[in-house]
Order: C-alpha cells, then sequence, then structure tokens
DNA sequence: TCCATTTGACCCAC
DNA sequence: GTGGGTCAAATGGA
C-alpha cells in the first residue's frame, strides 16, 4: 500500500508539471500574442502552440496511467465492484441496440467543458435539440461528421448563462483521422487574441476536412437568445468579435479560404489519449486558462 | 445530388 | 408518466 501511494505521488507530481509547465506556456503565448506584430513571431507563436499542445498530451498521458495504476492496484485490493470506469460523473451514455432502443449507462468516458463559444476546432454534426426541464435553453446533440469512419465522438452543447458560456459535454474521443475544421485565413491573421482563435497553422497537417458549420450553431442559439433574453452576444466584445469574424466571411468565405489548418492529435497512441486537448485545441485562449485553472484544481485527495 | 439542419416521434431510464 | 437521447423523414442550401 505504501507502494502504491508512492506511484501515485509520483504520477501526481508528473502530472503536475506537465500540466503546470503547459500553463506557463500558455501564459507565455499569450503575452507574446499580445506584443507580438502581425506576421512576426508566428513561429515562436507555432513552437509555443505545440509545446502546450505537448504539455497538455503529456498530462492526460500521465492522468491515463494513473488510472490504469488505480485500477489494477484496486482491483487486487477487491474493494467490491468498484470500477472506476464506470463510476465516473455521473454523466450516462446511450448505447443503441436497434432502433429507439437504448441503455443508459454510467461511463467515465465523458468529460464536461465549459467555454464562451460553441466552437472548438472539431466537425461535428447536429443529430438532435431537445428543450431540458428548467432549462432556458436547448441542449443540442453533435457527433463527429465523420460517423461514417467508425468515429463515435458526440458532444452535447447547452448554453449555461446569459452571458455566452456553453456547457459541452463530450462522449467518446474522435478516433477518425481528422478531427479539424478550417477557418478563413483572416480570422487568425486580424488578430488572434481579438478573435479569441489559435492558429496551429504547421507543416504536420496538410488534411483538407470540411468546416463545421460554426455561423450555424451561433445562430441557433441566437436565436434562442432573441425570443428570450435579446441580444447578448453584445456583452462580450471578444466572443462578438470572434463570431463576426466568422460570420462576416459567410459559409462560402469560409471554404474558399482553407489554409490555416488546426492540428489536434489523433493519430498516434499517446495524442489518441488526449481527445479532451484535441476537440479544446482551437479553442478561446480564456477557454484554455479556464481549463487550466480548473485542472489547477484537480482534487488529488483520492490518492 | 450531396450534405447539414430541423423537428416530431420513438424508446428507455428513472 | 416524464424527461432525455436518438432516429429519420423532410427540408433547404450549395
Amino acid at each position: 500500500m505504501r507502494k502504491l501511494n508512492q506511484n501515485l505521488r509520483s504520477i501526481e507530481r508528473r502530472l503536475m508539471e506537465e500540466l503546470l509547465a503547459g500553463r506557463n506556456s500558455a501564459i507565455e503565448l499569450q503575452t507574446l500574442l499580445h506584443n507580438s506584430v502581425k506576421d512576426e513571431g508566428s513561429t515562436s507563436s507555432e513552437e509555443l502552440a505545440m509545446k502546450i499542445l505537448r504539455s497538455f498530451t503529456n498530462g492526460i498521458s500521465i492522468a491515463s496511467s494513473c488510472t490504469a495504476v488505480l485500477s489494477a492496484q484496486l482491483s487486487a485490493v477487491d474493494c467490491g465492484g468498484g470500477d472506476l470506469t464506470s463510476s465516473g460523473e455521473g454523466t450516462k451514455k446511450v448505447v443503441k441496440d436497434k432502433r429507439g432502443c437504448y441503455k443508459r449507462k454510467r461511463t467515465s468516458d465523458s468529460w464536461i467543458k465549459e467555454s464562451p463559444t460553441v466552437e472548438d476546432g472539431c466537425a461535428w454534426r447536429k443529430y438532435g435539440q431537445k428543450h431540458i426541464l428548467h432549462s432556458k435553453y436547448p441542449r443540442c446533440y453533435y457527433r463527429c461528421t465523420h460517423k461514417s469512419q467508425g468515429c463515435k465522438a458526440k458532444k452535447q452543447v447547452q448554453k449555461v448563462k446569459e452571458d455566452p458560456l456553453y456547457q459541452m459535454t463530450y462522449f467518446s474521443h474522435h478516433t477518425c483521422t481528422d478531427t479539424r475544421i478550417m477557418l478563413p485565413q483572416h480570422i487568425v491573421e486580424l488578430d488572434p487574441i481579438e478573435s479569441n482563435l489559435l492558429s496551429f497553422q504547421g507543416s504536420n497537417y496538410n488534411h483538407s476536412p470540411k468546416p463545421a458549420n460554426i455561423s450555424l450553431m451561433k445562430q441557433e442559439f441566437e436565436a434562442v437568445d432573441t425570443q428570450i433574453v435579446g441580444f447578448p452576444y453584445a456583452k462580450s466584445s471578444v466572443n462578438t468579435s470572434s463570431w463576426n469574424g466568422i460570420i462576416g466571411s459567410g459559409s462560402s468565405g469560409c471554404k474558399q479560404v482553407l489554409s490555416p489548418t488546426i492540428p489536434v492529435p489523433g493519430d498516434d497512441l499517446e495524442e489518441e489519449a488526449s481527445g479532451l486537448y484535441s476537440c479544446a485545441s482551437m479553442n478561446s485562449f480564456h477557454g484554455l486558462e479556464m481549463e487550466v485553472d480548473q485542472l489547477g484544481d484537480i482534487d488529488f485527495e483520492l490518492w
């Protein structure tokens, strides 16, 4: 048992180191983006972005190994039915047997993320929308555009506040080889901070995925807001500019200007474990910061 | 024609 | 019985 504690402490320390490194790099990048003139510093921004990605990937990988250690140790101890993979956060996953026949089961292969934008850099296809009891806003259901490739990634998006804040619940990681969407060049070039987007343009990612219909996602919530509370996006300059950048280009513009790509890992095993950040890699900087802060609050009491 | 969204219906868990 | 998640036909845009 003492050895278990030592192992866990060691993993905890490594995890925290990686996450802190990622956080520091993110802060550094934020400063850099604030100070840099357009076209300058793009290389270092890329390097930093990759550094951040690497740190989070490593961190998640470590967290995964920690879970594996815990599972192994706990099953050895046999506490009586304690299954880490099924005693997660209380979120539910629906497994389909036949049409309309589902079994809900708890799963840990899901995670919640809050963000001021609904866009997360991945290509999603909406397959449903429901009004949720006691909720002002509808919940939207999305699955990966590449479902045909067998990708089981899903997400639910629900607006939780009048200020643009969306709660996104992800289920399963992307198994498709291409989860990215494309952004119009000018959005990234205008002002990465102001547009709330990060450009990860790089030579390693040369696929040509379809863009997610971000404007429709925005319009959808805007329509709801218009009915209920007016025009909420005026409250947030950051998000307004972000969305204006996208919507202003129109959907055709989005398809025509495809040069900046947002790399989302998913091809190798290590990155497979980093589904959370592969999906979040294009999120707003504020969102990233928020996530890092949340990660900093991880409760290691269990260990 | 293809693809994404909308929306009512279906079905299950609670 | 109700609420939530999914399906799939209808619809619309490119």
